[in-house]
DNA sequence: TTCAATTTGTACCGATTGGTATAATTTGAG
DNA sequence: CTCAAATTATACCAATCGGTACAAATTGAA
């Protein structure tokens, strides 16, 4: 194989492209933010990942690899109960939305909410919906599944259960971006247990 | 007063700009699309308007005032239950975020998400983070003053009561934008009363 | 060394961005 | 009718938008 070898890291230019779309959304994020942020130019932009939108794309499925998928295992952790878990998966995703680090808000609330503002093209509306639907189907799954929720009826309306918490989430990653601080939002959870009669 | 007379009416164009941003967000709507919708053109909005700025949150008072300031009068309605008239407000809110007749979500959230990203302007933040605060302050003494509230001790969270509801209606906004229908979002609200602890 | 393959930087493309200058048009007052 | 005031439409501005053509630079294979 001969050719010029790239000079950057493909996968921390994707970090960075992941960020500035988090942060400013499709429409917001101009391809000179995103080069200026990957440390790239538009042609190596282009040839490395097409264009924007699947790079929009590309960004989506590893924010929801590095930074949405871990949450779910606070929900079947081993020894705790139900109240716990569920806690621990609310306070493990409101602390993601925080801004420690990264941007603040949810990458995939933000492009959902982009959704209704025609901006956002098809492909990107797709991929943004699939995630959504799987990221709900996960949470009815385990509202059906788990023996604590059965007992408690909770699997008797787990999609309701389920659209509630994406809700608050949604909630609280809006009110991240408006710049509440963690402990007004983390006092928010303890209505929220309440809401799903787990304590 | 001589000169020609306005071929439009001010406070139309001005719901129509509502609209236009309600749907769109500030860095989403674009000039052709704020005149186009208007029915006016660009010489017209700046000489009566402004400019896009201004535009922004002449239309953002616009909303609070036409499709947000009754909601809160639900809760003080006569001889109802607590129940009856936090549901009625929450059912209020969220229907006017399904998108009959008017965009979906809410102005005002889309906008304060966007506080986040950069792309709005100094006087547009402090605008739609006053209004922010007036509609938090206004939930906050409203558990701290109403009688039944005090009963259940909720004056005494009044604070994290407010912003458990005001999560709750950004997240019901952001699931509206991303196209869930009335009936999912209403279902939500059962959970969210039992979080307060009125039912 | 030569050549093909690959990435780089620069310069450019047409279209659109927010915003304005200017002149034509319409009005009421004198 | 005349003239100033106000609104209209057209055309234009520099800057930026997403996207690309192209040549210089760098590499491994022959």
């Amino acid at each position: 194989m001969a050719g010029r070898r790239p000079e950057f890291d493909k996968t921390c230019a994707l970090d960075a492209a992941m960020r500035v779309f988090w942060k400013k959304g499709y429409v917001g994020a101009s391809l000179a933010d995103l080069t200026g942020a990957m440390g790239i130019n538009k042609p190596s932009l282009y040839s490395s990942f097409g264009n924007k939108e699947a790079l929009f794309i590309l960004a989506l499925h590893q924010y929801l690899e590095k930074h949405a998928k871990d949450r779910l295992t606070h929900l079947t952790a081993q020894n705790l109960t139900l109240k716990q878990r569920i806690s621990g998966y609310l306070l493990a995703t409101v602390r993601g939305q925080l801004g420690e680090g990264t941007p603040r808000g949810c990458y995939l609330a933000q492009g959902l909410s982009e959704t209704a503002g025609e901006g956002l093209p098809k492909a990107a509306v797709q991929a943004l919906k699939a995630a959504d639907e799987k990221n709900m189907q996960q949470l009815v799954d385990f509202f059906r599944g788990d023996l604590e929720c059965q007992r408690l009826g909770l699997d008797q309306q787990a999609e309701k259960a389920a659209l509630y918490l994406i809700t608050l989430l949604h909630g609280t990653a809006s009110l991240s971006r408006s710049g509440r601080c963690g402990g007004e939002l983390e006092g928010i959870l303890e209505f929220a247990l309440r809401g799903l009669g787990v304590d």
